[in-house]
RNA sequence: CGGGCUGUAGCGCAGCUUGGUAGCGCACCUGGUUUGGGACCAGGGGGUCGUCGGUUCAAAUCCGACCAGCCCGACCA
């Protein structure tokens, strides 16, 4: 490919509407242009490195068995109707009306699809199956955002499996797991497999595959001594013993003027210091309200909560409903004596006494209550937030430490629940129907593509690895218009091709500066710079993005020396 | 959906307060000189000023509605 050809419309200043480091580098170097919010247009340059990650994951995932197919992404609404999602997935479906006047949804995953094709299968003898596409979603995001990291069209991976018990699921999930790092790795991604919420997914178990940057909007909680790594959404940690001795015995209320907060009751005479208040949460789920207890000085982690009664999410309640539930307003909540309704308590609790907490009337709290004597609980449940610092619950040395990072992968272990909606049955050995266990897998391309620039980069702009730079080498012409450095140039060019390697000729009428620049933001791994001064005792210079580092090569040794620091 | 901000040439921006022929830098085109880190000279092309409506002799500028985009939050497989 020659430059003065190629389009490849970097820019001089960065867009002003780029915040992250991914999406302001992609839009400069020419790599994609944005259409509406969450919809880019893929450019030449991005769409060669979209490939080359595109190849990466169909080789890992063929490698475990895996059957490519291609799916529509145009859904009639029925199929989402017998999963029960066309209405949990709300405004993020996009949604169409046929000339029918029929619903169609345009697809945002497909479980449905997949369940559809495999109700085809009859036998226990055709299982296990592999099933995957790499095809258009779309999700209404209610805030795109970042770029390609958060975008309301992308192309995904999604990958399927098809079992006729558990234990199959768990080989399939297991093989999916070892394909993911390799394909994060062959990527150049550092990803962490974390623990995760299965959130609207349903299954038994879910993992996440993370990789650590600040353009990132999910929580990992990482020990680097034993390696526990868990999205806080599910992360737990160790709580160090408070205690309780010398505190009231005997359940006693008090009064408390105008003390609303955890913080006002710990300096109110009388009061408590935080870690030996209990917090009352009145949340609300599937319009069941429940009581969430925690430790005063804790968070809640929402997410655990709605894991924990099993439902989509959870909403803090409304003032009227509290007090209509309590009795009381916020500020003056607890738990003793309520007895009509679930109570959720954090482990922290658990056997503590001497705690103070609201007494469900404004302006009075109780003190020396004792949790398991005193209040109703109807489960222990991890609901806490952890909070970097703390001690590791995996290997009880460790610290903890929290950091954004981005989703580049989730796998879920499904069960059954999309293949009985579906119908999607065989028979066993003993000829009874039973449905297919499913597992789904997913990988985001773009957003993989947006995460290994936001990895991948210094002030001077991309540095792509070797596997997926759109081009391997670029092989600058200092002076356009001089023709023997025009034909060395391509006589080196052709020399690495034929070895296999993708190669630029940087052959525009430009000053040496802007095409250095240019090459430098673009983010060729290797430039071989070719010009009249070097030619004259018949070297070229090479050029490794990465460190910088500059070698003069004589002329017919260049083609060698690049391929073996490209096969390095 | 709540809060904040922004829409003027491909990109980055000024002009708007105080209404009167639409500007600057970069990019682009032609010719010339240049060429190992973002050149210079001369000439030139390009804009329904987001959209619709209102006020006015006259609107990029004032008023209203709408649309789009960005950031924070809510939300989020």
């Amino acid at each position: 490919m020659r430059w003065s050809q190629a389009f490849i419309p970097t820019l001089r200043d960065d867009p002003s509407d780029a915040d992250a480091v991914s999406h302001r580098l992609l839009v400069r170097a020419g790599f994609i242009r944005q259409l509406m919010a969450g919809s880019y247009s893929i450019l030449p340059a991005a769409f060669r490195v979209r490939a080359k990650i595109d190849r990466i994951i169909r080789e890992e995932i063929d490698a475990i068995g895996g059957q490519q197919f291609l799916l529509g992404a145009l859904h009639p609404a029925d199929v989402w109707r017998r999963s029960g999602r066309w209405d949990v997935m709300g405004d993020e479906m996009f949604r169409i009306v046929d000339r029918k006047g029929a619903d169609v949804a345009l697809g945002m995953t497909h479980e449905e699809i997949f369940a559809t094709v495999a109700s085809e299968l009859t036998s226990y003898k055709q299982l296990p199956q592999l099933w995957y596409q790499i095809q258009t979603k779309f999700r209404d995001e209610p805030r795109p955002k970042s770029g390609l990291l958060r975008v309301r069209e992308f192309t995904m991976k999604d990958s399927y499996s098809l079992d006729i018990d558990q234990d199959g699921l768990d080989k399939q999930f297991d093989a999916h797991y070892g394909a993911y790092e390799r394909i994060f790795s062959r990527l150049g991604l550092d990803a962490i497999a974390v623990d995760a919420s299965s959130g609207a997914m349903g299954g038994s178990g879910s993992v996440e595959f993370m990789v650590r940057s600040d353009a990132g909007e999910d929580l990992v909680a990482y020990c680097q001594a034993c390696g526990y790594a868990a999205n806080v959404e599910r992360a737990v940690s160790v709580v160090p013993a408070i205690d309780d001795e010398g505190g009231p015995d005997a359940l006693e209320m008090f009064d408390t003027p105008g003390v609303r907060t955890i913080q006002a009751l710990e300096t109110f005479p009388g009061g408590a210091t935080a870690d030996r208040q209990v917090k009352t949460l009145v949340y609300v789920a599937d319009d069941t309200l429940v009581l969430a207890l925690l430790r005063g000085d804790h968070a809640l982690q929402e997410q655990k909560l709605a894991d924990a009664l099993g439902v989509g999410e959870v909403r803090p309640a409304e003032a009227d409903e509290i007090r209509g539930l309590l009795g009381a307003d916020a500020g003056s909540l607890g738990a003793v004596d309520v007895l009509d309704v679930t109570v959720i308590a954090d482990d922290a609790l658990r056997g503590r006494t001497s705690m103070t907490t609201g007494a469900n009337i404004n302006d009075k709290h109780y003190r020396g209550v004792d949790v398991d004597r005193d209040i109703a609980v109807t489960r222990w449940e991890s609901l806490r937030e952890v909070v970097a610092g703390e001690r590791c619950a995996s290997c009880d040395s460790g610290t903890l430490e929290v950091f954004k990072t981005i989703e580049c992968g989730h796998i879920f272990k499904l069960g059954t629940k999309y293949a009985e909606a579906l119908g999607a049955t065989v028979l066993d050995e003993n000829g009874k129907s039973r449905p297919i266990v499913m597992g789904s897998y997913g990988i985001g391309l773009e957003r993989n593509l947006a995460a290994v620039v936001e990895v991948h980069h210094d002030e001077k702009g991309i540095v792509w690895p070797v596997s997926v730079a759109p081009w391997h080498v670029v092989v600058t012409v200092v002076r356009a218009k001089d023709e023997a450095s025009q034909e060395v140039a391509s006589s080196i060019a052709d020399g690495l091709e034929g070895r296999g390697w993708d190669v630029m000729i940087d052959d525009r009428n430009e000053r040496p500066g802007v095409k250095f620049a240019d090459a430098e933001l673009v983010g060729f791994p290797y430039r071989i710079t070719v010009g009249p001064r070097g030619l004259e005792t018949g070297t070229v210079e090479v050029v490794d993005r990465r460190s910088g580092t500059q070698s003069d090569v004589a002329l017919d040794a260049v083609v060698d020396h690049v391929h073996g620091l490209l096969s390095g």
